[in-house]
DNA sequence: CTCCTTGTGCAACTAAGTCGCATTGATAAA
DNA sequence: TTTATCAATGCGACTTAGTTGCACAAGGAG
């Protein structure tokens, strides 16, 4: 069984460890002052950006905007959406279905208010 | 017939009157450079930024973010959503319908590769 | 051991957007 | 008409997430 660094062709390192077992474990997609936060080791934040780069150009990672001008970083998985509360806002994994669209989606974000907040 | 400025209660002003000029002839999005290209006078970014603030307090305008660490802006119409390029980055209205969501949708925001740079 | 590639830390940089402040300009009171 | 008031503007300094250049470290290949 192949690790994901060897799936990948890249060196498995102390900071790429770190930076992906935060993000196994998230429910939610996280910006890099959240993910430090988690790790277990501290990084530059260089070293955090390009190995985060280097794991979206892999496509083991994807990245959106949130409205907050911060990347949030997720795992790859099936396509999503996010939603994103203009009042606490939490970013929440929520599955929806799109009608017609012109072209391939990969990454769909929903900006309103949650549930939560509306009430 | 009362000017959009009396229906907001704010003052007309030139650089007002040339932004919305801008947006309402405007067939998707615009952000900040591609406004101000746009515009026939000349302001400071500052004025526009605030002045777009305004706009966006009285619901007049909607802004969200592309993946390109900019604003963009769009006279405040019916939800709809945007679908974003990641070749050419070029920002599309459509129209979609989502399924469940749980709380108020006020933005939809859909990238991936559009049918002009997928084929 | 030496070469060479890749990863990391540090510090300087970038750029969209924001803010403080002085000035301008329009409206309202005197 | 003059004066007081308040919003709008311009200018320049600032903020901050993210990026880049460069020197150094690590680690495998020959």
């Amino acid at each position: 069984m192949k690790t994901i660094f060897e799936r990948h062709n890249i060196k498995e390192t102390p900071a790429r460890n770190s930076i992906l077992s935060v993000l196994k474990e998230a429910k939610n997609p996280l910006n890099y002052d959240q993910i430090r936060e988690k790790m277990d080791i501290e990084m530059d934040k260089a070293t955090f950006y390009r190995n985060i780069a280097k794991f979206e150009e892999l496509g083991m990672v994807h990245k959106f905007e949130a409205d907050d001008r911060k990347w949030y970083f997720e795992l790859s998985t099936s396509v999503h959406a996010h939603f994103i509360c203009d009042t606490c806002h939490k970013i929440i994994c929520v599955d929806v279905t799109i009608g017609d669209v012109e072209g391939e989606v990969k990454s769909i974000v929903l900006k309103g208010t949650c549930k939560g907040c509306k009430r």
